[in-house]
DNA sequence: ACTTAGGGACGTCTAGGGACGTCTTGTGCT
DNA sequence: AGCACAAGACGTCCCTAGACGTCCCTAAGT
């Protein structure tokens, strides 16, 4: 019982099918064929491509990750990291989010001004109008914004 | 100021815009051009059809409500009464939860059996996996059944 | 003054699809 | 006994789209 978890992490054969998942994964991650900044195909595409299971998938994304070679955004999929640069705003209300954010704080929008409205958001960033809706929801929630039915939102006066 | 007041409802001069339209819909329910149990067109597109707001259509439509043409499902749309019968189970969940009770109540389900999974009810009623859902969820709000991760949701026993 | 109509904005619900997260249960190899 | 793997189930989040509900304001007709 103490044989195996006395091995240091890092000795394996290699002969586990995740690992060489792993490498072919990294190579093409290297050749430029998943390019920096573009998502990698989804855990069900590669667990279709190798004919593994998700979970085998899972780890070898894993060791991947903690190369730093990718990171994971839920719901999203994995991004090949660009060179020594943080991904931020990986989602898209997170965008417009924080746009309108940079703009209150700058002033560009003043407090008990009116805010563009959902559809003038949904043009401007061709998106639904949940997506717009999420990022005034943060906004709100954060206190910088109000909004009551029937007009238009409005920035909120700063305590 | 007492005149239109005082006037009964029947016999307008017609002038109104809303009051045309509502006979013109009426019509077509009538001829059966708008099938019994089949749903109205939008109130976007009827506003788009006859070129007047909203508003204006929403206030026809009360109308032939009124006069029980029509029931008007929310994020549904509105459908033509069937002569002399309840609409019951509007939406895809509701019939899918109703089958299940059914079920359950009969003892087709006893309790402690295993429910259909996602996947099945999916298959079965070739229906998204948030529909689904939705229909579980309130089974579960209802007690009938109970969910844990990992494995089938199962009936519950009855108190 | 009141009704009708128009038009805009925000709110809520139903439905569908994609992706990752977590858990459970088998099976086989070592 | 322990690990790797497969397979499946449930959970959560993001995104899109359509429909009705409610509220507010303005203009025009009466």
């Amino acid at each position: 019982m103490r044989t195996a978890r006395n091995v240091r992490e890092g000795h394996l054969t290699g002969w586990r099918v995740y690992t060489q998942i792993a490498d072919r994964v990294r190579e093409r991650i290297l050749t430029g064929l998943y390019a920096a900044g573009t998502s990698l195909p989804s855990e069900a595409a590669l667990s279709a491509e190798f004919r593994v299971a998700r979970n085998t998938v899972r780890r070898a994304l894993r060791t991947l990750e903690a190369d730093g070679l990718i990171v994971t955004a839920p719901s999203k999929g994995r991004i090949v990291k660009t060179e020594g640069q943080e991904v931020t705003a990986v989602y898209r209300y997170q965008v417009i989010a924080g746009d309108l954010r940079r703009q209150i704080e700058r002033g560009d929008l003043a407090p008990g001004d009116t805010v563009p409205s959902v559809a003038e958001l949904r043009w401007l960033y061709d998106t639904s109008r949940n997506t717009v809706r999420q990022a005034l929801a943060e906004l709100q929630q954060e206190g910088l914004i109000m909004s009551r039915p029937g007009k238009r939102r409005f920035v909120r006066s700063r305590e």
